[in-house]
DNA sequence: CAGATTTCAGTACCACTGACATGC
DNA sequence: CGCATGTCAGTGTTACTGAAATCT
């Protein structure tokens, strides 16, 4: 889970740009691109790592905040793929595994009984905590950028999610 | 390769980060990461996409594009792996997968015995060159930003990226 | 019946570990 | 011998398609 590459002398990204500025065109898009695949393996391979020690991954991290969101305390397995973006079929999946350890039970609603309610146990609730505190402490892996720029780059990269929600 | 979950009334990492607040403090670190991931689904399901016309995916594309950058036309696997930043075992997977559809050829380093150095074939190049124009047509997927905005989002990034090289 | 919700089976892709063969 | 290069086998995770069961 964790990319190992030994680090190198230059940047490979900013070289590949010059080679393509100087071979195809302007380089812009294709190294915003490419550098959004690789930042994304850095900081994922971080975060799981951080979360590793209580058995889950950031995926499976992220429906537990999810579920400790939701008002009632449980959530229909439809409304948690569509706030976390995630199709139907991994949803089962990653509700499966965190069912499987414990972390959260699954319940029919009474009120619409196609539906099954994925809510936190007391188990779940307790791993939530202390992984919240291990990427607290990590800084959710994007530390190396002060509060204003972490601010500025999740305002730019806003304008590439505008196909996820209206407006 | 698609990820395609219907747009929702408002943004879930923003709603996110007003509960994140609200309950657990500062929120700018999850968002920003929790960003860069849903950034980097939508923009690799377009990028994949754009190149499947020719039996590719991306990460197979970047490949094509070093060789075709290499002064001598060839590299050893192990030099693709550092440039790319991806493991041995993927550098191999990779590479099986180009040379069986007739994409990029192998051949052993004769001043190296131990090394494998890969190079694009004829067709290889064909292909190449059209998923470019694909990839340039679609503005690798960044399009709704500006050229500003796209290099100052590359800037911002490349912070993160500071564990990959030197300086 | 049409549509929503969830699941299952199977596929593809990629990252990684551990082990191994070969060559410098 | 120690180290580098590449491959193989196998595992874990996620995304997806297509099909099906259940319920509104």
């Amino acid at each position: 889970m964790t990319t190992m590459t030994p680090r190198i002398a230059f940047d490979p990204i900013e070289r590949a740009g010059e080679l393509w500025g100087e071979r195809i065109g302007d380089a812009g898009a294709m190294r915003l691109a490419t550098s959004i695949m690789r930042v994304q393996q850095l900081v994922l391979a971080s975060l799981d790592a951080a979360v590793k020690p209580f058995g889950i991954t950031f995926a499976r991290y992220e429906v537990l905040v999810l579920l400790s969101f939701s008002r009632t305390g449980s959530l229909p397995l439809s409304k948690v793929g569509e706030r976390l973006m995630v199709h139907p079929t991994s949803v089962t999946n990653l509700v499966d595994r965190l069912e499987a350890q414990g972390l959260v039970a699954r319940a029919t609603d009474a009120s619409d009984r196609r539906r099954i309610l994925a809510s936190l146990t007391p188990q779940g609730r307790r791993v939530l905590k202390r992984a919240t505190a291990a990427l607290t402490d990590i800084e959710f892996a994007v530390g190396t950028l002060d509060a204003d720029d972490q601010e500025k780059a999740y305002e730019l990269l806003r304008g590439l999610r505008s196909t996820d929600f209206e407006s």
